[in-house]
RNA sequence: CGGGCUGUAGUAUACCGGUAGUACGCAUGCAUGGGGUGCAUGUAGACCGGGUUCAAUUCCCGGCAGCCCGACCA
Protein backbone atom coordinates (compact mmCIF):
# COMPACT_ATOMS: atom_id res chain seq x y z
CA UNK A 1 0.00 0.00 0.00
CA UNK A 2 1.28 3.45 -0.54
CA UNK A 3 1.32 5.58 2.37
CA UNK A 4 0.57 8.27 0.29
CA UNK A 5 -3.30 6.69 -0.06
CA UNK A 6 -3.64 6.05 3.80
CA UNK A 7 -6.58 8.54 5.34
CA UNK A 8 -4.98 8.62 9.26
CA UNK A 9 -1.75 9.88 9.81
CA UNK A 10 0.57 10.28 12.74
CA UNK A 11 1.42 12.20 15.30
CA UNK A 12 3.97 13.84 17.22
CA UNK A 13 2.04 14.22 20.75
CA UNK A 14 0.22 11.22 22.71
CA UNK A 15 -3.71 12.49 23.31
CA UNK A 16 -4.14 13.79 26.74
CA UNK A 17 -7.27 12.08 27.86
CA UNK A 18 -5.33 8.51 26.91
CA UNK A 19 -2.14 7.23 29.79
CA UNK A 20 -2.50 3.88 28.83
CA UNK A 21 0.56 3.37 26.64
CA UNK A 22 -1.01 1.01 24.13
CA UNK A 23 -3.55 3.70 23.65
CA UNK A 24 -1.36 6.22 22.98
CA UNK A 25 1.20 4.27 20.40
CA UNK A 26 -1.66 2.99 18.89
CA UNK A 27 -3.40 6.66 18.71
CA UNK A 28 -0.54 8.15 17.67
CA UNK A 29 0.47 5.89 14.65
CA UNK A 30 -3.00 6.19 13.33
CA UNK A 31 -3.96 2.10 14.47
CA UNK A 32 -7.17 3.46 16.47
CA UNK A 33 -9.46 5.94 16.95
CA UNK A 34 -11.40 6.29 20.45
CA UNK A 35 -15.05 7.12 20.12
CA UNK A 36 -15.76 7.48 23.49
CA UNK A 37 -14.74 5.62 26.82
CA UNK A 38 -13.75 2.27 26.16
CA UNK A 39 -14.88 2.60 22.51
CA UNK A 40 -12.61 2.41 19.79
CA UNK A 41 -12.57 2.20 16.28
CA UNK A 42 -9.84 0.12 14.10
CA UNK A 43 -8.60 2.47 11.82
CA UNK A 44 -6.97 0.27 8.28
CA UNK A 45 -3.64 -0.05 10.12
CA UNK A 46 -5.39 -1.19 13.04
CA UNK A 47 -7.74 -3.39 11.44
CA UNK A 48 -4.91 -5.12 9.25
CA UNK A 49 -3.50 -6.16 12.96
CA UNK A 50 -6.76 -7.26 14.24
CA UNK A 51 -7.44 -9.49 10.97
CA UNK A 52 -3.64 -10.71 11.80
CA UNK A 53 -4.51 -11.79 15.23
CA UNK A 54 -8.32 -13.21 14.15
CA UNK A 55 -6.84 -15.15 11.48
CA UNK A 56 -4.55 -17.39 14.29
CA UNK A 57 -7.50 -17.60 16.14
CA UNK A 58 -9.25 -19.23 13.26
CA UNK A 59 -6.62 -21.62 11.98
CA UNK A 60 -6.06 -23.07 15.71
CA UNK A 61 -9.54 -22.96 16.27
CA UNK A 62 -10.42 -25.21 13.17
CA UNK A 63 -7.56 -27.19 14.23
CA UNK A 64 -9.49 -28.59 17.25
CA UNK A 65 -12.59 -29.10 14.83
CA UNK A 66 -14.41 -25.59 15.86
CA UNK A 67 -17.09 -24.51 13.35
CA UNK A 68 -16.66 -20.59 12.29
CA UNK A 69 -20.51 -18.56 12.45
CA UNK A 70 -21.51 -15.84 13.48
CA UNK A 71 -24.21 -14.81 15.92
CA UNK A 72 -26.78 -12.12 16.37
CA UNK A 73 -25.63 -9.18 17.97
CA UNK A 74 -29.59 -8.01 19.28
CA UNK A 75 -30.82 -10.40 22.02
CA UNK A 76 -34.68 -10.69 22.87
CA UNK A 77 -34.81 -10.92 26.48
CA UNK A 78 -35.85 -14.43 26.70
CA UNK A 79 -32.34 -15.66 26.39
CA UNK A 80 -31.26 -13.98 29.25
CA UNK A 81 -34.28 -14.30 31.45
CA UNK A 82 -34.19 -18.23 30.89
CA UNK A 83 -30.54 -18.22 32.29
CA UNK A 84 -31.21 -15.45 35.25
CA UNK A 85 -28.72 -13.05 33.79
CA UNK A 86 -30.94 -10.65 32.61
CA UNK A 87 -30.27 -8.32 35.54
CA UNK A 88 -26.45 -8.73 35.17
CA UNK A 89 -25.22 -5.16 35.30
CA UNK A 90 -22.63 -5.37 32.48
CA UNK A 91 -25.40 -5.94 30.17
CA UNK A 92 -26.64 -2.91 27.56
CA UNK A 93 -30.06 -3.34 27.32
CA UNK A 94 -31.94 -2.33 24.38
CA UNK A 95 -35.39 0.11 24.57
CA UNK A 96 -36.65 0.48 21.00
CA UNK A 97 -38.92 3.55 20.34
CA UNK A 98 -41.45 4.62 22.64
CA UNK A 99 -41.21 1.52 24.65
CA UNK A 100 -40.89 2.10 28.66
CA UNK A 101 -39.14 -1.10 29.19
CA UNK A 102 -35.93 -2.48 27.58
CA UNK A 103 -36.90 -5.85 25.68
CA UNK A 104 -33.77 -6.63 24.24
CA UNK A 105 -29.87 -6.47 24.98
CA UNK A 106 -27.06 -6.62 22.89
CA UNK A 107 -24.48 -9.20 22.69
CA UNK A 108 -22.19 -8.92 25.71
CA UNK A 109 -21.56 -13.44 25.49
CA UNK A 110 -23.92 -16.24 23.60
CA UNK A 111 -24.12 -19.16 25.58
CA UNK A 112 -27.78 -19.01 25.73
CA UNK A 113 -28.20 -18.34 22.20
CA UNK A 114 -26.49 -20.80 20.82
CA UNK A 115 -27.79 -23.32 23.01
CA UNK A 116 -31.07 -22.87 22.26
CA UNK A 117 -29.76 -22.72 18.26
CA UNK A 118 -28.62 -26.24 19.74
CA UNK A 119 -31.69 -27.58 20.70
CA UNK A 120 -33.38 -27.30 16.88
CA UNK A 121 -30.09 -29.55 15.66
CA UNK A 122 -28.95 -31.82 18.25
CA UNK A 123 -31.18 -34.68 19.46
CA UNK A 124 -28.97 -37.93 19.98
CA UNK A 125 -25.26 -38.83 20.99
CA UNK A 126 -24.65 -39.72 17.91
CA UNK A 127 -24.95 -35.42 17.45
CA UNK A 128 -21.83 -34.94 20.34
CA UNK A 129 -19.48 -33.74 20.71
CA UNK A 130 -19.51 -30.60 18.42
CA UNK A 131 -18.13 -27.11 18.83
CA UNK A 132 -18.48 -23.23 17.19
CA UNK A 133 -17.08 -20.10 17.51
CA UNK A 134 -17.23 -16.85 16.43
CA UNK A 135 -15.00 -13.66 15.89
CA UNK A 136 -17.88 -10.94 17.34
CA UNK A 137 -18.28 -7.46 18.84
CA UNK A 138 -19.37 -7.89 22.38
CA UNK A 139 -20.94 -4.75 24.55
CA UNK A 140 -20.06 -4.52 28.34
CA UNK A 141 -21.23 -1.72 30.56
CA UNK A 142 -17.85 -1.16 32.43
CA UNK A 143 -18.13 0.82 35.16
CA UNK A 144 -14.90 1.83 34.48
CA UNK A 145 -13.83 1.45 31.26
CA UNK A 146 -9.56 2.21 31.12
CA UNK A 147 -6.35 0.90 29.76
CA UNK A 148 -7.03 1.57 26.16
CA UNK A 149 -7.46 -1.41 24.63
CA UNK A 150 -7.55 -3.53 27.46
CA UNK A 151 -10.74 -3.06 29.21
CA UNK A 152 -13.38 -1.33 27.03
CA UNK A 153 -17.10 -1.40 26.86
CA UNK A 154 -16.69 -2.87 23.32
CA UNK A 155 -14.39 -4.94 22.37
CA UNK A 156 -13.99 -7.61 19.84
CA UNK A 157 -14.00 -11.15 21.25
CA UNK A 158 -13.14 -14.58 19.76
CA UNK A 159 -15.48 -16.92 21.70
CA UNK A 160 -15.77 -20.63 21.57
CA UNK A 161 -18.79 -22.70 23.39
CA UNK A 162 -18.76 -26.63 22.84
CA UNK A 163 -21.05 -29.32 23.42
CA UNK A 164 -20.68 -33.02 24.91
CA UNK A 165 -22.55 -36.23 26.15
CA UNK A 166 -20.46 -35.79 29.18
CA UNK A 167 -18.08 -34.55 31.74
CA UNK A 168 -15.23 -36.80 30.88
CA UNK A 169 -16.00 -35.63 27.23
CA UNK A 170 -16.16 -32.16 27.89
CA UNK A 171 -12.78 -32.34 30.04
CA UNK A 172 -10.89 -33.78 27.29
CA UNK A 173 -11.71 -31.26 24.55
CA UNK A 174 -10.83 -28.32 27.30
CA UNK A 175 -7.54 -29.91 27.45
CA UNK A 176 -7.55 -29.21 23.65
CA UNK A 177 -8.73 -25.87 23.51
CA UNK A 178 -6.08 -25.06 26.37
CA UNK A 179 -3.70 -26.34 24.10
CA UNK A 180 -5.27 -24.47 21.37
CA UNK A 181 -5.09 -21.01 23.19
CA UNK A 182 -1.62 -22.11 24.15
CA UNK A 183 -0.35 -21.66 20.22
CA UNK A 184 -2.51 -18.50 19.29
CA UNK A 185 -0.98 -16.61 22.14
CA UNK A 186 3.07 -18.17 21.29
CA UNK A 187 2.22 -16.91 17.92
CA UNK A 188 1.15 -13.48 18.44
CA UNK A 189 4.49 -13.20 20.42
CA UNK A 190 3.34 -13.58 24.42
CA UNK A 191 3.87 -15.77 26.65
CA UNK A 192 0.88 -16.39 28.56
CA UNK A 193 0.67 -18.44 31.78
CA UNK A 194 -1.97 -21.16 32.09
CA UNK A 195 -3.61 -19.84 35.45
CA UNK A 196 -6.37 -21.82 37.68
CA UNK A 197 -8.98 -19.11 38.63
CA UNK A 198 -12.68 -18.74 40.03
CA UNK A 199 -15.15 -18.56 37.53
CA UNK A 200 -17.28 -15.63 38.44
CA UNK A 201 -21.10 -15.34 36.54
CA UNK A 202 -20.28 -18.10 34.17
CA UNK A 203 -19.89 -21.23 35.98
CA UNK A 204 -19.58 -22.44 39.57
CA UNK A 205 -16.74 -24.81 38.93
CA UNK A 206 -12.88 -23.40 38.21
CA UNK A 207 -12.02 -22.35 35.49
CA UNK A 208 -8.67 -21.72 33.67
CA UNK A 209 -7.68 -17.92 32.83
CA UNK A 210 -4.41 -17.37 30.21
CA UNK A 211 -2.37 -14.57 31.58
CA UNK A 212 0.17 -12.60 30.28
CA UNK A 213 3.27 -10.55 32.78
CA UNK A 214 2.60 -6.86 32.62
CA UNK A 215 2.77 -4.22 34.81
CA UNK A 216 -0.94 -2.64 33.52
CA UNK A 217 -2.03 -6.07 34.24
CA UNK A 218 -4.77 -6.07 36.98
CA UNK A 219 -5.04 -9.45 38.05
CA UNK A 220 -2.43 -10.89 40.80
CA UNK A 221 -1.01 -14.15 39.60
CA UNK A 222 1.10 -16.65 41.64
CA UNK A 223 3.27 -18.34 39.37
CA UNK A 224 6.40 -21.11 40.29
CA UNK A 225 10.08 -20.03 39.07
CA UNK A 226 10.10 -23.26 38.66
CA UNK A 227 7.42 -25.98 36.77
CA UNK A 228 4.24 -24.50 35.03
CA UNK A 229 2.24 -23.97 38.10
CA UNK A 230 0.20 -20.79 38.36
CA UNK A 231 -2.93 -19.78 40.15
CA UNK A 232 -4.71 -16.27 40.00
CA UNK A 233 -4.69 -14.62 44.01
CA UNK A 234 -8.61 -15.21 44.09
CA UNK A 235 -8.27 -18.76 44.12
CA UNK A 236 -4.52 -19.42 45.73
CA UNK A 237 -3.34 -20.46 48.61
CA UNK A 238 -0.11 -19.58 48.09
CA UNK A 239 2.37 -16.81 48.66
CA UNK A 240 5.11 -14.53 47.18
CA UNK A 241 8.54 -16.11 48.04
CA UNK A 242 6.23 -19.48 49.35
CA UNK A 243 7.13 -23.07 48.12
CA UNK A 244 5.17 -24.15 45.15
CA UNK A 245 2.54 -26.57 45.85
CA UNK A 246 2.82 -28.57 42.84
CA UNK A 247 6.90 -28.93 42.93
CA UNK A 248 8.17 -27.19 45.72
CA UNK A 249 9.62 -24.68 43.89
CA UNK A 250 9.65 -20.76 44.29
CA UNK A 251 6.34 -19.04 44.29
CA UNK A 252 6.23 -15.30 42.71
CA UNK A 253 3.62 -12.91 42.36
CA UNK A 254 2.85 -10.81 39.12
CA UNK A 255 0.42 -8.72 38.00
CA UNK A 256 -0.81 -9.92 34.54
CA UNK A 257 -3.39 -9.52 32.00
CA UNK A 258 -6.14 -12.03 31.55
CA UNK A 259 -5.90 -12.89 27.40
CA UNK A 260 -8.25 -15.56 27.32
CA UNK A 261 -10.41 -18.15 29.60
CA UNK A 262 -11.92 -21.39 29.31
CA UNK A 263 -14.99 -22.80 31.58
CA UNK A 264 -16.53 -26.02 32.14
CA UNK A 265 -20.30 -24.87 32.30
CA UNK A 266 -22.22 -28.37 32.56
CA UNK A 267 -25.40 -27.97 31.90
CA UNK A 268 -26.85 -25.24 33.53
CA UNK A 269 -27.37 -23.93 29.87
CA UNK A 270 -28.78 -26.72 28.57
CA UNK A 271 -31.41 -27.23 31.24
CA UNK A 272 -32.50 -23.41 30.58
CA UNK A 273 -32.90 -24.07 27.20
CA UNK A 274 -34.06 -27.86 27.23
CA UNK A 275 -31.00 -29.07 25.13
CA UNK A 276 -31.06 -32.93 25.61
CA UNK A 277 -29.64 -35.69 23.57
CA UNK A 278 -30.82 -39.82 24.02
CA UNK A 279 -28.18 -41.98 24.87
CA UNK A 280 -27.17 -45.39 23.44
CA UNK A 281 -30.21 -47.12 25.39
CA UNK A 282 -33.20 -44.63 24.70
CA UNK A 283 -32.65 -42.51 28.10
CA UNK A 284 -32.46 -38.68 28.22
CA UNK A 285 -29.50 -36.36 29.40
CA UNK A 286 -28.79 -33.43 29.46
CA UNK A 287 -26.02 -31.57 26.68
CA UNK A 288 -22.89 -30.56 29.06
CA UNK A 289 -21.01 -27.40 27.84
CA UNK A 290 -18.30 -25.50 28.25
CA UNK A 291 -17.10 -21.95 26.96
CA UNK A 292 -14.10 -20.36 25.85
CA UNK A 293 -13.04 -17.05 25.18
CA UNK A 294 -9.61 -14.56 23.72
CA UNK A 295 -10.08 -10.73 23.78
CA UNK A 296 -9.11 -10.32 19.55
CA UNK A 297 -8.75 -6.43 20.76
CA UNK A 298 -7.39 -6.56 24.11
CA UNK A 299 -5.02 -8.88 22.77
CA UNK A 300 -3.80 -6.23 20.07
CA UNK A 301 -3.15 -3.77 23.51
CA UNK A 302 -1.50 -6.35 25.32
CA UNK A 303 1.15 -6.75 22.49
CA UNK A 304 1.50 -3.15 22.14
CA UNK A 305 2.51 -3.17 25.68
CA UNK A 306 5.19 -5.73 25.34
CA UNK A 307 6.60 -4.96 22.27
CA UNK A 308 7.45 -0.98 22.05
CA UNK A 309 10.28 1.10 22.85
CA UNK A 310 10.37 5.03 22.90
CA UNK A 311 10.48 5.62 19.43
CA UNK A 312 7.06 3.72 19.00
CA UNK A 313 5.74 -0.10 18.38
CA UNK A 314 8.13 -2.76 17.51
CA UNK A 315 5.65 -5.33 16.17
CA UNK A 316 5.76 -9.28 16.00
CA UNK A 317 6.20 -10.16 12.42
CA UNK A 318 3.03 -12.32 12.91
CA UNK A 319 0.37 -9.38 13.37
CA UNK A 320 2.17 -6.91 11.94
CA UNK A 321 -0.26 -4.74 9.31
CA UNK A 322 2.74 -5.26 6.72
CA UNK A 323 6.20 -7.07 7.12
CA UNK A 324 8.03 -4.20 5.29
CA UNK A 325 7.89 -0.43 5.51
CA UNK A 326 9.48 0.66 1.91
CA UNK A 327 11.00 4.79 2.63
CA UNK A 328 11.64 6.21 -0.95
CA UNK A 329 13.90 9.30 -0.48
CA UNK A 330 14.86 11.44 -2.89
CA UNK A 331 17.29 9.86 -5.31
CA UNK A 332 16.12 6.38 -5.18
CA UNK A 333 14.25 3.81 -7.04
CA UNK A 334 11.12 3.89 -4.63
CA UNK A 335 8.60 3.06 -6.81
CA UNK A 336 10.77 0.34 -8.92
CA UNK A 337 11.31 -1.31 -5.87
CA UNK A 338 8.10 -0.80 -4.42
CA UNK A 339 6.48 -2.65 -7.66
CA UNK A 340 9.27 -5.76 -7.57
CA UNK A 341 8.21 -6.36 -3.59
CA UNK A 342 4.98 -6.59 -4.55
CA UNK A 343 5.57 -9.05 -7.44
CA UNK A 344 7.12 -11.00 -4.75
CA UNK A 345 4.15 -11.44 -2.55
CA UNK A 346 5.97 -9.26 -0.15
CA UNK A 347 3.19 -6.97 2.39
CA UNK A 348 4.84 -3.91 1.84
CA UNK A 349 3.91 -0.45 3.11
CA UNK A 350 5.49 2.25 0.64
CA UNK A 351 6.04 5.74 1.64
CA UNK A 352 5.79 8.10 -1.04
CA UNK A 353 5.16 10.69 0.60
CA UNK A 354 6.25 14.47 0.28
CA UNK A 355 7.97 14.40 3.27
CA UNK A 356 11.97 14.95 4.55
CA UNK A 357 13.58 11.76 5.57
CA UNK A 358 13.36 12.61 9.10
CA UNK A 359 9.63 12.38 9.34
CA UNK A 360 9.75 9.15 7.42
CA UNK A 361 11.81 7.48 9.80
CA UNK A 362 10.62 8.47 12.68
CA UNK A 363 7.04 7.41 11.91
CA UNK A 364 8.65 4.42 10.66
CA UNK A 365 9.49 3.23 14.11
CA UNK A 366 6.12 4.61 15.20
CA UNK A 367 4.19 2.54 13.36
CA UNK A 368 6.35 -0.21 13.83
CA UNK A 369 6.66 -2.84 10.60
CA UNK A 370 9.05 -5.43 11.78
CA UNK A 371 11.60 -4.70 8.47
CA UNK A 372 12.65 -1.34 6.83
CA UNK A 373 13.83 -0.56 3.91
CA UNK A 374 15.32 2.78 2.23
CA UNK A 375 16.04 3.44 -1.02
CA UNK A 376 17.64 6.77 -1.69
CA UNK A 377 20.78 8.62 -3.29
CA UNK A 378 22.77 6.26 -0.67
CA UNK A 379 21.83 3.40 -2.44
CA UNK A 380 23.11 1.61 -5.83
CA UNK A 381 20.62 0.53 -8.18
CA UNK A 382 19.13 -2.53 -7.15
CA UNK A 383 20.71 -2.09 -3.64
CA UNK A 384 18.12 -1.22 -0.64
CA UNK A 385 19.36 -0.24 2.90
CA UNK A 386 17.51 -2.40 5.77
CA UNK A 387 17.23 -3.18 9.02
CA UNK A 388 15.00 -4.68 11.48
CA UNK A 389 12.57 -2.28 13.82
CA UNK A 390 14.12 -4.22 17.27
CA UNK A 391 18.06 -3.81 15.78
CA UNK A 392 19.80 -0.04 15.74
CA UNK A 393 22.26 -0.93 12.49
CA UNK A 394 21.50 -0.89 9.36
CA UNK A 395 23.08 -2.58 6.17
CA UNK A 396 22.67 -2.20 2.20
CA UNK A 397 21.78 -5.72 0.48
CA UNK A 398 20.27 -6.13 -3.06
CA UNK A 399 16.79 -6.23 -3.32
CA UNK A 400 16.65 -9.98 -3.73
CA UNK A 401 18.51 -10.53 -1.20
CA UNK A 402 16.45 -8.18 1.29
CA UNK A 403 13.16 -9.76 -0.31
CA UNK A 404 14.49 -13.22 0.94
CA UNK A 405 15.28 -11.73 3.81
CA UNK A 406 11.26 -10.63 4.91
CA UNK A 407 9.77 -13.73 3.52
CA UNK A 408 12.05 -15.79 5.82
CA UNK A 409 12.04 -14.40 9.36
C1' C B 1 -20.83 3.09 42.04
C1' G B 2 -17.57 6.11 45.94
C1' G B 3 -13.13 9.57 45.88
C1' G B 4 -9.86 12.90 43.13
C1' C B 5 -8.32 15.72 38.88
C1' U B 6 -9.23 18.03 34.11
C1' G B 7 -12.17 20.46 29.96
C1' U B 8 -8.70 26.82 25.84
C1' A B 9 -7.48 26.37 17.63
C1' G B 10 -7.10 19.86 14.29
C1' U B 11 -3.10 18.28 18.28
C1' A B 12 -0.20 19.58 22.68
C1' U B 13 -0.15 23.63 25.86
C1' A B 14 0.24 29.23 28.24
C1' C B 15 -1.82 33.54 30.42
C1' C B 16 -5.84 36.40 32.15
C1' G B 17 -12.28 39.36 35.93
C1' G B 18 -11.68 43.92 30.59
C1' U B 19 -12.81 38.76 24.10
C1' A B 20 -6.56 34.89 24.25
C1' G B 21 -0.30 33.65 23.22
C1' U B 22 3.25 29.75 21.74
C1' A B 23 4.61 25.12 19.23
C1' C B 24 3.18 21.45 15.91
C1' G B 25 -0.51 20.65 12.08
C1' C B 26 -2.99 22.60 7.76
C1' A B 27 -2.62 26.23 3.19
C1' U B 28 0.77 29.16 -0.12
C1' G B 29 5.72 30.48 -1.69
C1' C B 30 11.06 30.15 -1.59
C1' A B 31 15.07 27.42 0.15
C1' U B 32 16.42 22.37 1.76
C1' G B 33 16.94 16.94 1.09
C1' G B 34 19.48 10.54 5.45
C1' G B 35 16.51 11.26 11.86
C1' G B 36 10.07 15.07 12.82
C1' U B 37 14.84 20.91 8.00
C1' G B 38 14.81 26.66 7.58
C1' C B 39 12.39 31.41 6.46
C1' A B 40 7.97 34.18 5.25
C1' U B 41 2.69 34.77 4.85
C1' G B 42 -1.98 32.83 5.95
C1' U B 43 -5.64 29.57 8.64
C1' A B 44 -8.02 28.29 13.14
C1' G B 45 -9.83 28.32 19.66
C1' A B 46 -12.36 29.24 25.65
C1' C B 47 -17.58 21.94 26.46
C1' C B 48 -23.03 23.21 27.59
C1' G B 49 -26.57 25.77 30.85
C1' G B 50 -27.41 28.96 34.97
C1' G B 51 -25.49 32.48 38.77
C1' U B 52 -22.28 36.64 40.71
C1' U B 53 -20.41 41.16 38.21
C1' C B 54 -20.56 47.29 34.73
C1' A B 55 -17.86 43.17 32.43
C1' A B 56 -16.85 35.82 32.93
C1' U B 57 -12.71 32.02 28.91
C1' U B 58 -11.24 33.30 34.06
C1' C B 59 -15.08 33.13 40.12
C1' C B 60 -19.56 30.01 41.93
C1' C B 61 -23.45 26.13 41.00
C1' G B 62 -25.44 22.33 37.85
C1' G B 63 -24.95 19.24 33.58
C1' C B 64 -22.05 16.69 30.05
C1' A B 65 -17.35 14.59 28.72
C1' G B 66 -12.43 12.52 29.68
C1' C B 67 -8.58 10.58 32.83
C1' C B 68 -6.66 8.58 37.55
C1' C B 69 -7.37 5.75 42.50
C1' G B 70 -10.76 2.36 44.75
C1' A B 71 -15.03 -1.07 44.36
C1' C B 72 -16.59 -4.19 40.38
C1' C B 73 -14.89 -7.09 36.30
C1' A B 74 -18.51 -13.96 33.24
Amino acid sequence: MRQSHLFTKTEKSAPKDEVALNAQLLTRAGYIYKNSAGVYSFLPLGWQVIKNISAIAREEMDAIGGQEMLMSALHDKHYLQATGRWDVDVVYKVIAGDDKEPAANISWTHEEILAEIATKYIHSYKDLPFAAYQIQTKFRHEPRAKSGLLRGREFLMKDLYSFHVSEDDLYRYYDRVAKAYANVFARCGLKAYYTLAAGGEFTVSNTHEFQVESPVGEDTVYVCTQCEYAENKEVSKAADGGACPKCGGAVREIKAVEVGNIFPLGTKYAKAFGLAFTDEKGEAHDVVMGSYGIGISRLMGVIVEQYHDEKGIAWPSAVAPFHAHLLGLRGGDGDGIYATLQKAGVKVLYDDREATPGEKFADADLIGIPWRLVTGAKTGAGTVEIKRRIDSESRTVSVEEAITLITTH
